[in-house]
DNA sequence: AAGTCTTTAGGACATATGTCCTTTCAGAAA
DNA sequence: TTTCTGAAAGGACATATGTCCTAAAGACTT
């Protein structure tokens, strides 16, 4: 990821209404990183100066283990925060950051944000309900992840893509992201997600043809899902 | 739980060195309740109108399925904070609360709590500073629990527990609490902890006797945990 | 002391999930 | 077109974990 002067960190202010919590006289002091498709944007163990707003593109958190094995914590688009809890607490990354497409942050230094946390309530407002959401969403993942099996999971997962009901924004969505990386998300191995997939294929939960996933019961995968949503 | 006019909150702030969290003025908008062991203190979805701060005594937060699977998320000993997340997101209560022994809470309105945050910067830090490490916290546990196995998981509870190295603080935390218990903390049936409690005894890890377990190999069971503490 | 309840301990079996491998196939590269 | 590569699909087997059940030992009540 590099600083890219070319670019101004005015528009994305403007468009994600952020003059609340940046104000006019500290925006100057945010500097605009662009990245690529494919980037390791930080790695564990670093450690950070800045905070990061993604503004444009997607990008994953994930831990990867010793052994090899990877899991992806979370995905995160417009408007994400990144070292909001390293900013807060001062630790070292935790989790690998990737992106999964090109794109933009904005970012800050912690310097100039201590000094803006000091001088402007809207901030500090701004990281608390981002870290709160942080923590709830990651609460309720992780409560289904140690209580329901990946069948479970696996349909929460398509219910929250789908949420509109339509199964047509899941479809939107999921073009680009493969079953490898699917497998990562529920937590679980390829080969497993795979009969699973198989099983809901059976029951007619869903369709699949070359590669492409459709859901065809909205109503079982409801009962399926048990309630749950990832949000 | 109880409002128990009999007691004054000046103590505990004293105790805990909160007076600038709460500063003199506010402290008489406090009010101290009290809950024995056992006592359901919230349950979920539950409207919560009041945070909490634990003062005194041992609670748990845990998820319980409509399958009726029960599993804990988190102990809390003062100086917890309860409610804290519902303030900030006004969500209902997410989780169940049950005390584990007796102990005692101050509480105040998030009516006051919200004139406070506006007044007075450093509450607000504070909060941050609690949901940042809450957080932390719970993505560390997350990705334990996905990633490793029920062995891995116990060893490092075994260790947090015994942090100072000596397994005496381990024995003395542990007391109280029975094998059921650490089963649904670990995430896993009272059958498999069984189980796997076994292969670490024959291991030579740990020794059980009469109930109570013993660490006689800290190396091992470094090894065994992998770096992976709960903090 | 007898009865009752909780906790510990573990057998037998079923299910969920992981590992390793092979085949197929579509698209990229030559 | 041929070759190559990565993703998809799934077989065979191993391991992790869950469910159900039984038995024994304490702890507590009557």
């Amino acid at each position: 990821m590099k600083e890219n002067k070319k670019f101004n960190p005015h528009p994305y202010i403007e468009r994600y209404e952020l003059e609340r919590i940046f104000p006019e006289e500290f925006v100057p002091k945010m500097s605009v990183y662009t990245f690529a498709k494919g980037d390791v944007l930080f790695a564990p163990g670093e450690t950070l100066h800045d905070m990061y707003l993604l503004v444009e593109g997607k990008i994953k958190i994930f831990t990867l283990t010793p052994e090899g094995k990877s899991l992806i914590n979370r995905f995160k688009r417009p408007l994400g925060v990144i070292g909001d809890v390293e900013y807060v607490k001062g630790n070292s990354v935790i989790n690998s950051v990737e992106a999964v497409s090109d794109g933009v942050m904005l970012a800050a230094s912690f310097e100039d944000l201590k000094d803006l946390e000091r001088n402007h309530p809207p901030f500090i407002r701004f990281l608390l309900e981002t870290v709160a959401h942080k923590f709830y969403s990651e609460s309720q993942a992780s409560s289904l992840h140690m209580l329901y099996p990946v069948e479970v999971r696996l349909a929460s997962y398509f219910l929250s893509i789908s949420s509109d009901g339509e199964g047509t924004l899941f479809h939107q969505e999921m073009r680009t992201a493969n079953l490898t990386e699917l497998a990562e998300w529920v937590g679980t191995s390829y080969r497993h997600l795979n009969r699973v997939l198989k099983k809901m294929g059976s029951d007619g939960i869903i369709e699949r043809a070359k590669g492409s996933i459709k859901i065809k019961d909205l109503e079982k995968l409801r009962e399926l899902a048990n309630g749950n949503i990832y949000e």
